[in-house]
DNA sequence: CCGCCGAGGGAAATCGATTACCCTTGCCGA
DNA sequence: TCGGCAAGGGTAATCGATTTCCCTCGGCGG
């Protein structure tokens, strides 16, 4: 609540001309304000074709557009659609962002786009402003905990959430990869090339997209024999995963077993290692492989060196648009929606490792 | 105008709980509306201290937050300030949006995020509905001309411009960085390094950053007595710089006098112009140099082989947010708000150039 | 001829918050 | 003592669109 709130914006106040209501257009019309919504709105057997046609014409004529407060306002809901995600400097969440925009645009609805910055205290702020909006429904794409939270999903708001279910309620909808899967395939990848100096980059592991990922990289390693205990870990502090991994690579590379393959668990933590790898001498990818997670776009492009697994930012939109629908149509228990990843190897080569191991 | 419009969505309107309204909270404290409402607003001499207390008690218990919907209603304004990016694959402006929300945040104020993908039709379809929000003010960052924006000019709604001036009135509000003083920075670091063989590599340049740019690059060259018209440019087709960049580079490598040096109006541009010069077996920046526009934020991790200018991305938010209150003030003719840019240079080494000039 | 039904359409309530306008009380100066 | 004024607070209009009632008119079956 903001105590004294500014009230000096009275100047500004005398817009040049107000947009035409629907009074105006019933007055056009010679109609009531009632007929002319019901004309708008395509309610069935409530107005003559002739009726209707004088309607349209009074709306060409003023250029008028139904005022979405107004409506909001009495429908209890607006046609916005709020969408947090939790950092948008992180170019995946910005291009599912953007998937998501261009989705529900084509179902006539606008995006409001928040940052929540990984706190929950933004996140609480931006979830009670949406709720205040009246918004539509609400995508979070990267969710943590937080009253304001629990609030909406009491009150039976429509919340998906994205790349990292609920933390509240696992059975909420979510639509995210199968990041226990794509663990699992880098494993696989790496098993069969007989790779054995494995070395792994994270940043935060609670309760995020990481922390299953690499849940399902040491499973398979373990289930081959691997023992993932010896596997060195490094980590660096803070929320940007950029530097976060320029950090975590100087400390692995302090390590007198220094790996030879690099599991980032996400792009970003690769490129702060590439860059601490190189100012200390290695060449990437002679010395030392890469792996990543999310596939940004323009790693075909400048970074070439580094395997990822790609995640159908794209696909994003749609499938979040789709599961909207569902729930507005009242089915309740809907099971998470897992969209296909694709493990891209644009570096097949292993510095110093042993032979692959001949094709099973 | 969505004819049919369906009206199924009847099942989730049972939701479990209403957010309590301003006249549940004037009941509990036992005034009227008008009072609460007052209270709320800080407006003087209108409640006790204790009055006003029993409100903010009742405020407090109910966990009343006002509606935006209603007071937008009645204000004729909400809370949300639109912005219609032309590209949000685009970091660059992807970041720049990003530092928009986070200062209409410290506002109090609520971003709705569009992205317009280049077309005059899109974006009237959003400023339209921006209008029909009631927006406190729309932010264009790269507009196009289209009908929907003379009539938001001319309705005298807030109006900021950024990047790219305002098609339709060059006096507009705008912010962005000086295109053309950055231009001229890369050909005078050109020229003191004795460049000879440069090349341009651009996208669309009608209207857009990189028209200023090349101009800037180019007069400069110019007066140092370069036969500018003899600088070879090339282009590609499509929207998106990345590819554009790569079928650009495509057609350069095909010239006769290929150049060591090759500038491009945009980062993207040269990512893809990085691809096809490695795929020609080139190495960067051994055999060829690049320059690019708007340092990425990724660059210095995993793209030191490019030259950039950084654009100031974060900076944006701050101005803009400024540039909107002194409009909101009334002030009438605000001059165009130039951010300062920095040229980086991350590789000083010309490819096959004659000597440096020595120092002047 | 009566009752009923459906089509067509209008009047007014409604959503939630703001605010113009009005009323009362107490105090102070003339 | 009276007028005026400021503080404190209530009533109701208002913003724009939707929706619930309600009314009228024709036609049709009984």
């Amino acid at each position: 609540m903001p105590p004294p709130a500014d009230r000096k914006r009275s100047s500004r106040t005398e817009r040049a001309s107000l947009a035409p209501s629907l009074a105006q257009v019933a007055a056009r019309a010679g109609v009531s304000v009632a007929t002319a919504s019901r004309v708008i709105n395509g309610v069935a057997n409530k107005a003559t074709e002739e009726t209707a046609e004088r309607v349209r014409a009074a709306i060409r004529e003023l250029g008028y557009r139904p005022g979405s407060v107004g409506r909001a306002l009495r429908r209890r809901e607006s046609r916005i659609v709020g969408v947090l995600a939790a950092n948008l400097a992180n170019p995946s969440m910005a291009a599912i962002a953007s998937s998501i925009e261009w989705s529900l645009r084509g179902e006539g609805l606008v995006m409001s786009l928040c940052d929540t910055h990984e706190r929950a205290d933004v996140q609480d702020e931006y979830i009670r402003e949406m709720r205040a909006q009246l918004v539509r429904a609400m995508i979070l794409v990267g969710a943590v905990d937080s009253p304001a939270l629990d609030e909406a999903r009491a009150a039976g708001d429509t919340l998906v959430f994205v790349n990292r279910p609920d933390p509240g309620d696992p059975s909420s909808p979510y639509v995210g990869i199968d990041n226990v899967g794509a663990g699992a395939e880098i494993a696989e990848w790496l098993l069969e090339r007989g790779a054995r100096r494995i070395g792994v980059l994270h940043a935060s592991l609670d309760r995020t997209a990481g922390h299953w990922r690499l849940l399902g990289l040491f499973d398979r390693l373990a289930a081959a024999g691997v023992d993932t205990a010896a596997i060195p870990c490094a980590t660096g502090p803070g929320l940007d995963h950029i530097v976060a991994g320029y950090h975590a690579m100087g400390t692995m590379l302090e390590r007198p077993d220094r790996p030879s393959v690099i599991v980032c668990l996400s792009d970003l933590l690769a490129y702060g290692a590439y860059r601490r790898a190189r100012e200390a001498g290695l060449d990437v990818p002679g010395d030392m492989a890469f792996f990543g997670f999310d596939d940004n776009p323009i790693n075909p492009w400048i970074a070439d060196w580094l395997n990822s697994v790609r995640v159908p930012s794209d696909d994003f939109g749609p499938a979040i648009v789709g599961m909207l629908h569902r729930l507005w149509d009242g089915e309740e228990r809907l099971a998470p929606l897992l969209l296909t990843h694709q493990l891209t190897i644009r570096n097949r080569r292993l510095p110093g490792e042993t032979e692959p191991v001949p094709g099973r």
